[in-house]
RNA sequence: GCCCGGGUGGCGGAAUCGGUAUACGCAGCGGACUUAAAAUCCGCGGCUCGCAAAAGGGCAUGUGGGUUCGAGUCCCACCCCGGGCACCA
């Protein structure tokens, strides 16, 4: 009757334990469907391979296994599995340093993170994880690219790009310091590239149809949808048709339609369709094309500094008044490729311009005479930021664009039965030039066309087109994976799964997510995914903020960095995973605290040792002879524990459905106190626990363990065997109705 | 500049609908246990006035207004902090 060791609360070997059931009854296999079963695939955003889980990823992990894990505990039929997202400027960057191939320095990273995550007790199914950079996997974007192509949703276009005269290399923004090259401080120049874009515009008004119907639908949260509307960009307003005193008209818009009488310029996009139409002169041609070449400088974005052209030509505002007609590039960030009227009065970055027009017109223009005041339709008209993007990379580290260029046939999409386009695996990037263009073996090719010699294209896809399918191959079963495309789609698992039911991301993959969907519309129509009607990857979503510590990001330059290992090796996995549910509700920032953690950890220690002792007196109590009948004088508070615990069900369980967490823990540790405040008052009124009260006890702590399952998954696990249950098989969610005892 | 968050004790932070502000925890103080310490457990705890204690009073949710019987919560204006603003993922 003494305590013994094995109470004492031992995480380590707990979770050692557990994670060694749950591989050997392969317990988060993924189940195949069978008609009707209820499902949800969960979605985890896909992480980056950087060599380490950080903090964020426990808690972006934690949400969606907690959520897994219920889903599971309540029957339902879960996919929950991620592949890394292996390409990118970061991989070869980390590759340069370790002096490896970036090839062999993902890999090595994906392990040693995959490692950290079962560590985490997270219940992924592995065997459906992979790396976008393996090439049975790389074909995928390389199968979108040539299907988007050939539906002209991929095009070739004109671009700016950081250019190193140097080290003859492109650079990403981050690569630019202060104008200058970070790797060896020489100026860099914007040049002109010609590059793959992306065209999302077919489908922007769509998603934004779409997003009204997602808001209604009560799955997606508050802070995803807002994100959702930030990347869309909309901005209602008019449009009318403005005529030039030679006839030719010009649609303009305005979200300002109760002052079209002030409008003093109009303003035209340079990416504008008809922009050609108002450059007659050669002077300011030249200026246009030197506006395309040289793009938009990052510091010149403000009103004040934008490049601003005077065409010229006029035309007849709504007043009557003869309207001069500029282009900015000024227009896009606000409204997309459009025209705009310029009305200084209600828009500060139109006053600004209308002042440096004013200031730039030495002589008076000699403005045509004041037309009489036309009639113009105003109609209602909607127009939007989102534009498309260009995908194409100047990097060796990403997915082969199959292209290949042909002196007689010219640009020839690779037929889709040569995929995939191989990338060499042992490049070693050193951060000069493009090691995929030195590659003969790589960059020589007979034309697929012709047969002639042609030359392969060298830029390789943004990882950003990879994202854009990462989320469908999870529904792959892993022995189906090397098949064709084409048949994958056609997998009767695939369509069951698809759309996804709940995606789990930080809120900083709004764009990510965006063009997710507007892909999915994409290869709805052009058939693929002609099975989900109304285009959407995600049925639900949930967007998580970041973990930061002392009001700033964490980063290893404020040495404020929180290190899970650490925290995992000192209070366990169950720990750090409740700490970081508990401490904040998902939607918001989560500042870390220490305390948080030791809350945790006390809490659960608590549980686990309460639990163990009461269930120590319990069979003290069934071997005792339970004496004489005695007067029954706890029976009300039996009856007051049983009503605590069916609320907190009741609770929690709405609480899981909306993924809040948070409360949902609370309210956990509340129903913990209320089972020891329990305890306490029989023990006040009558001295001694009797059967009756310690089986109403030791089922409010089975109950307790079973709540716990999506939270603390080793410990309950464990608890809920030392309570009498079978540990083979999946714990179950506790009904409200079934909970009370006969 | 624009967009999105946030501002509550010494600290992290609670407070579904507008209804006892400061739950819970950390640090702190007091006590129990201990040779002692650690660990654990119990208790106290916004600021201020009140001779000490108690009773009691006053003031407190970034600032200033407003709505309301009643505001941390709703409205308006402002200040401060953080994050984002597209070749980083």
């Amino acid at each position: 009757m003494t305590e013994q060791p094995a109470k004492r609360y031992d995480p380590h070997a707990i979770e050692a334990r557990r994670q060694a059931a749950w591989r050997a009854r392969d317990a988060f296999q993924t189940p195949s469907l069978t008609e009707g079963q209820p499902h949800k695939y969960i979605k985890p955003s896909a992480p980056f391979t950087s060599g380490n889980i950080h903090i964020g990823h426990v808690r972006s992990y934690s949400i969606g296994d907690a959520y897994a894990r219920f889903s599971r505990a309540r029957g339902d039929a879960v996919l929950f599995a991620f592949g890394f997202d292996a390409f990118g400027l970061p991989a070869e960057l980390g590759a340069i340093a370790s002096g490896e191939s970036p090839s062999d320095w993902v890999s090595r990273c994906a392990t040693h993170m995959t490692g950290q995550l079962q560590r985490l007790g997270f219940s992924f199914d592995w065997d459906r994880s992979f790396l976008s950079s393996e090439a049975r996997m790389y074909r995928w974007s390389q199968w979108l690219f040539l299907t988007l192509l050939a539906n002209d949703l991929v095009y070739r276009g004109t671009g700016s790009v950081d250019w190193c005269e140097h080290c003859s290399t492109t650079l990403a923004t981050i690569q630019v310091e202060n104008g200058l090259c970070w790797r060896c401080h020489n100026p860099v120049q914007l040049i002109q590239r010609t590059q793959w874009y992306l065209r999302i515009s077919a489908y922007v008004p769509e998603n934004d149809r779409r997003s009204q119907e997602l808001a209604a639908s009560g799955m997606w949260d508050e802070s995803s949808l807002a994100s959702q509307r930030f990347v869309l960009g909309r901005v209602d307003g008019v449009e009318l048709d403005l005529r030039a005193p030679d006839g030719t008209e010009l649609t303009v818009f305005t979200p300002h339609s109760d002052a079209l009488a002030e409008a003093r310029f109009v303003a035209i996009s340079p990416k504008h369709p008809e922009v050609e139409r108002w450059v007659a002169n050669p002077a300011v041609l030249e200026q246009l094309e030197e506006l395309r070449s040289g793009g938009l400088q990052r510091d010149s974005r403000e009103a004040d500094a934008i490049p601003l052209i005077d065409t010229g030509h006029f035309l007849s505002g709504p007043s009557g008044d003869p309207l001069p007609v500029l282009i900015s590039p000024a227009v896009d960030g606000r409204f997309g490729a459009t025209a705009v009227l310029g009305i200084p009065e209600l828009d500060q970055t139109d006053a600004v311009i209308a002042q440096r027009l004013a200031a730039q017109v030495d002589a008076p223009v000699q403005a045509p005479l004041r037309a009489e005041s036309a009639l113009y339709e105003v109609r209602p008209a909607v127009r939007y930021r989102a534009n498309d993007f260009s995908i194409s990379r100047q990097r060796s580290w990403g997915t082969p664009i199959p292209i290949v260029y042909c002196e007689e046939c010219g640009t020839v999409p690779v037929p889709f039965e040569q995929l995939p386009v191989l990338l060499p695996l042992d490049l070693k990037p050193t951060g000069a030039g493009n090691p995929l263009a030195e590659r003969a073996d790589f960059v020589q090719v007979d034309c697929p066309r012709c047969g002639g010699p042609a030359r392969r294209e060298t830029d390789t896809l943004d990882c950003h087109f990879d994202a854009l399918w990462l989320w469908i191959p999870a529904c792959v079963p892993p022995h189906e994976r090397e098949r064709p495309l084409g048949e994958i789609f056609a997998l009767e698992d695939l369509r069951q799964w698809l759309p996804a039911g709940r995606l789990v991301a930080g809120s900083d993959s709004g764009n990510f997510v965006f063009d997710q969907r507007i892909v999915t519309k994409a290869l709805r129509d052009i058939g693929p995914l002609s099975f989900i009607a109304d285009g959407e990857p995600f049925a639900g979503c949930l967007f998580h903020e970041m973990v930061i510590r002392d009001g700033r990001k964490m980063s290893k330059h404020l040495g404020n960095v929180v290190d899970p290992d650490e925290l995992v090796e000192r209070f366990g996995a169950d720990t750090v995973r409740l700490a970081v549910l508990y401490a904040a509700r998902p939607q918001r920032t989560l500042n870390w605290s220490d305390s948080a953690v030791l809350r945790s950890h006390r809490f659960l220690t608590q549980v686990w040792e309460y639990s163990h002792a009461r269930l120590a007196d319990a069979e003290a109590l069934a071997s005792a002879d339970d004496g004489e009948p005695v007067k029954d004088t706890s029976e009300h508070l039996r009856l007051k524990l049983s009503t605590w615990c069916e609320t907190a069900v009741e609770k929690i369980t709405e609480e899981m459905q909306s993924l809040e967490m948070h409360s949902a823990v609370r309210n956990i540790m509340r129903l913990f106190d209320r089972i020891k405040d329990f305890e306490k008052r029989v023990a006040a009124r009558q001295g001694a626990l009797r059967r009756a009260d310690s089986d109403a006890l030791i089922d409010a702590l089975t109950l307790l363990a079973a709540l716990l399952g999506p939270f603390a998954p080793h410990l309950s696990e464990e608890l809920w065997i030392a309570l009498g249950h079978n540990g083979d098989t999946q714990l179950p969610w506790p009904g409200v109705s079934s909970q009370v005892p006969a």
